[in-house]
DNA sequence: CGGTGGACCTGCTGGC
DNA sequence: TGCCAGCAGGTCCACC
């Protein structure tokens, strides 16, 4: 579920929520996940005093007084919440940390794709799940330029090629969607063939794209909740993403459903010509 | 080598 | 009402 604004909404949250405190406790509900909690259950992490929260791409960092960190990947339904020890623990919230000032770090996850873990990484560097992450869709390398750079010779469909995590990290089905609406771009185009100007069109769609959803506390269409236990309110400003068979808002013409790469895809077919615009 | 498709899980929805 | 197929925001791996 989560896609980049998702994951920073919820990095914000907990920024504002963890830093100071000490870890009291660690209980592990459901160590069989696809990546087993068990190796956090066992990383004494009692006493250890919480610094910051990062994100890298769709990645959680929190870092810890003693230079270890703990991973986190919310998968496709992953929920974090933080709350006050009487609320009941939930079906498939499969891990707990206790925290200084009677509040419970809570994960969820009914899927069990997630991932928490921790991690020691070499000084100042990331741990190693995010070494191979692109470019941050924020960061000054993300251009235009870049992105007809990195299209070049790559025969797969431009929807596929957003996507893709060594390119720009961050940006998963829904924003992918409504990234390529905004930039006026057919999913299927071949990201060879993208010209300059599109490739332009295409960073400056993201950004804004990505800066709205933040703003609105991102997508929650199944799962996903921010770390309060309320809604992301951007599914409210979807262009085309879930939207098969409604009008489009920008010309009248129908939003068509289409798969690419086995994932459901949203065009409309007025917006987003085949050809070049 | 790059690109695609299936597997990993549970839960929900829609059709019959 | 009940059952079952199909689908869901991500990532990894095998295969062509």
């Amino acid at each position: 579920m989560p896609e980049l604004p998702e994951v920073e909404t919820v990095r914000r949250a907990l920024a504002r929520l963890l830093p100071g405190r000490t870890i009291c406790g660690v209980e592990v509900f459901s160590p069989a996940m696809r990546n087993p909690l068990t190796p956090v259950a066992e990383a004494r992490l009692e006493g250890c005093r919480i610094e910051a929260v990062r994100r890298r791409g769709r990645y959680l960092v929190i870092d810890l007084h003693d230079r270890r960190q703990l991973l986190a990947h919310l998968g496709m339904s992953g929920v974090i919440r933080v709350e006050p020890p009487t609320v009941p623990r939930r079906k498939h919230e499969h891990l707990f940390l206790h925290l200084s000032g009677d509040l419970v770090f809570r994960f969820e996850c009914p899927r069990r794709f997630s991932m928490f873990k921790e991690t020691r990484p070499a000084a100042d560097t990331w741990p190693e799940e995010l070494q191979s992450l692109g470019v941050e869709p924020f960061a000054c390398e993300f251009s235009g330029d870049y992105l007809f750079r990195a299209s070049r010779g790559r025969r797969t469909p431009v929807k596929t090629f957003l996507m893709d995590n060594a390119v720009v990290t961050g940006i998963g089905n829904i924003y992918a969607a409504e990234t390529l609406f905004e930039a006026m771009i057919r999913p299927t185009r071949l990201a060879a063939g993208l010209t300059r100007r599109e490739c332009q069109r295409l960073a400056d769609a993201a950004r804004s794209v990505l800066t709205r959803a933040i703003a609105a506390g991102g997508t929650t269409i199944h799962d996903y909740r921010q770390v309060d236990g309320s809604q992301g309110r951007f599914v409210q400003e979807l262009q085309v993403y879930g939207r098969a068979g409604a009008v489009c808002r920008r010309c009248g013409g129908r939003i068509e459903q289409q798969r690419i790469a086995g994932r459901s895809t949203y065009f409309c077919p007025g917006c987003q010509k085949r050809s070049q615009i």
